[in-house]
DNA sequence: TTGACAACAGAACGATTGTTCTCCAAAATT
DNA sequence: AATTTTGGAGAACAATCGTTCTGTTGTCAA
């Protein structure tokens, strides 16, 4: 039983990229292009293994369509405030489907539990799932996840004095100011609640 | 330029269950089978008026994908707060694509945008997304859409004195007190938050 | 009653598809 | 040092695909 390698994964998101914008599959020709390789036949196995570790279907007349899972969005094990591994890439949690509609780039988004009330004046309540899109860089305003201490937390970006600071949506808080460079891990593109 | 005929809608709803289940758009043969005709060139007519009225595009290499408004669910035109007409299933207005994570039951819930302040206390913002299930009843303590003054109305459904309340999540307003029984048009299930 | 148009059916055809097969170089294992 | 495994390349081929073109109905107005 061939296992699924990391390259896979790699595979897999450049797929789901595609998927999210042209929401469809693509013929093997075309995937040699997405997955930058040149073998139709490595194209099917790469498909096969992605079928066996459940991303991928077939329909009884053999067209690739993704499963379920395809969809899902890792839903972190830990949440945003309280003291969370930096490395998010660990998808052993609880998993959440949710359309692209939230999500322009499947995979460089996360899906984070909002803890703790900091950010309540922004309509950000603990328990709320944001969706995060990991980049480095953000502008000021923006809503960012920035690693503080080795933790995540949620808060707008500003600047005092010349110098970036985390600006926390209730008057309870104080503004982080963070001694040397500012980490970045994302940026907050979209929120959902569910009620009940 | 040919007109989208009512047959042309239920050769579209035909396409959309046949994408629900299978999550690909077949091939012109397959589709024969799905609009239940014979001929292949009349199936390429049907998704070229399709793709007129803006429910299929094709990409670059010529393959059908479906459009935004293929998957829209009916976003309500008016906002909850402004004056809504009761009918809801009008489906004129913006479109709006989300998956069935927070809709249960798809067939009875309404994507509502929501407009004003009056629930700001609540974390829910002006232009915010409410994902309303359709219900003649609720239970103390929802947060419901009820219908006030021929008007939709966010506010969480709350008793005094034996009657009925709906009560707002914002200081500077005022508790709203049906004279005779109140109408409820559903209640809150969901929330959805665009950042940029 | 004619004639136009809408709603298909069906054939023909080159391009593209998925499949299978053989081959190969580098890395890992023995 | 020898050998197996991994990660692909590439060719060949029948089946299928989308396209185009020509017919064939039924309908409805003139």
């Amino acid at each position: 039983m061939a296992d699924f390698s990391s390259k896979d994964s790699e595979y897999l998101s450049r797929l789901q990229d595609y998927y999210a914008e042209w929401k469809s599959i693509p013929s093997y020709a075309a995937l040699c292009e997405v997955f930058g390789i040149a073998s139709k036949s490595w194209v099917k196995a790469i498909l096969n293994r992605l079928a066996e570790a459940g991303f991928l279907e077939r329909t009884p007349d053999g067209v690739w369509i993704p499963a379920p899972p395809f969809f899902a969005r890792p839903l972190a094990e830990s949440a945003v405030q309280a003291g969370m591994p930096v490395a998010v890439s660990a998808t052993q949690g609880e998993h959440f489907v949710i359309d692209e509609m939230l999500i322009e780039t499947p995979s460089r988004s996360v899906l984070i539990p909002v803890k703790g009330d900091s950010m309540i004046e922004a309509g950000i309540h603990d328990g709320d799932v944001a969706v995060v899109e990991k980049r480095l860089t953000a502008n000021l305003g923006d809503i960012v996840v920035a690693i503080v201490d080795d933790a995540f937390t949620l808060k707008t970006l500003d600047k005092e004095a010349g110098k970036f600071v985390l600006r926390p949506a209730n008057a309870a808080y104080p503004v982080i100011r963070p001694e040397a460079s500012l980490e970045i891990f994302g940026v907050l593109v979209g929120l959902i609640r569910k009620y009940r």
